[in-house]
DNA sequence: GGCCTCATGTAATCGGTTACATGATTAG
DNA sequence: CTAATCATGTAACCGATTACATGAGGCC
């Protein structure tokens, strides 16, 4: 059995964290998939990409989960369009998502990156916790790490443990510059 | 020197990254399924997992593409094994992989301590090499993500790029403490 | 008697990727 | 006239994960 959750932010179900991205889009105005897919493409493919017609798969089963809705507009000399909203659901769970801090390093290139690019259109105090959130759970992640490797067995076993210290070491000092980068502004 | 091509490592076909975990046990011995899968369990699994299923479908995947071959041995009193050994196309595509260097950062953390495990058993000329290559390659990557973080039209832009640049700068630290511990050593 | 180890797999499931289908309109 | 845009999807494929199947032997 895996130890219990020793991450403190309990994933509350696994979830494609690509839907995240579809309700941070959807959570500040409708969209239909197209539009939906622009947006994407042209704002995030930094961080994140998917397929046209994952996007349209995505919303689908989103629907099927009640995380969105959506209304048929039909358009004279256009195809008709399916506009989607957020679902009381998916408002709740989309709030919840983006001010919890990710619970692994490796989440940060992808997930904390987009978790910040949503927040950042909002208050700045929302942002400081996530931060702040975020600088604990690494904290917490490098003492563990810290002691695994000083019990490790092997060579390779410390030389692991070193990485992920490093890698873990240059995220906290990126979120303490994005920290001061913020409250100056 | 700097070869501007951006894949100066080509990834001969993409294949996946576990079976060169396969390839480099065999490497060393002959094994079959089921010891390969504790060899992998009890060495390798801070750096990678793969379950006991997918052992087998890979090894049988490899075998219907020349990689490894097997002999059946029949035992009393214990099931038959199918003992695996590197056909010649294998060791030759083990060879090439575990001297190259990954193209991605976020490569490191599996594949590249994967190589490194590797090549720690055997000579250390070729682990220096490897590192150097690698060394090569990250600041290849820096160079050109400080060029795009320069061009970016966005503060979240921007802000990637910081978070790559220093992920990418403690490998490259990481990288110089390693390669110093093997001088030393 | 019941459970673990040895040893190999197959089957069902789930989800992502790629290709294909449709059909009108507008820009060059 | 041709290509791209708008707008939605379905179908086929591929691979990873999980569960299940088998059956002898040894250990408590």
């Amino acid at each position: 059995m895996n130890s219990q959750n020793l991450n403190s932010y309990p994933a509350e179900r696994d979830r494609n964290p690509a839907e995240y991205l579809i309700l941070g889009a959807l959570a500040t105005r409708p969209l239909h998939g197209y539009d939906l897919y622009q947006y994407l493409e042209q704002d995030l493919s930094l961080i994140w990409t998917l397929g046209r017609s994952q996007t349209y798969a995505l919303l689908s089963r989103m629907e099927r989960a009640g995380l969105v809705t959506h209304k048929r507009q039909t358009q004279e000399k256009r195809p008709d369009r399916k506009t989607f909203s957020l679902a009381p659901a998916g408002r709740k769970i989309f709030n919840q998502w983006v001010k919890t801090p990710v619970a692994h390093i490796r989440d940060l290139r992808l997930e904390f990156l987009a978790k910040i690019h949503f927040l950042g259109k909002g208050d700045s105090k929302s942002l400081e916790k996530l931060i702040e959130g975020q600088q604990g759970v690494c904290r917490e992640k490098m003492g563990r790490m810290a002691e695994r490797k000083g019990a490790a067995s092997s060579g390779m076993e410390r030389l692991t443990y070193e990485y992920r210290l490093s890698q873990a070491e240059a995220v906290l000092k990126w979120l303490e510059g994005l920290q001061k980068k913020i409250k100056e502004k």
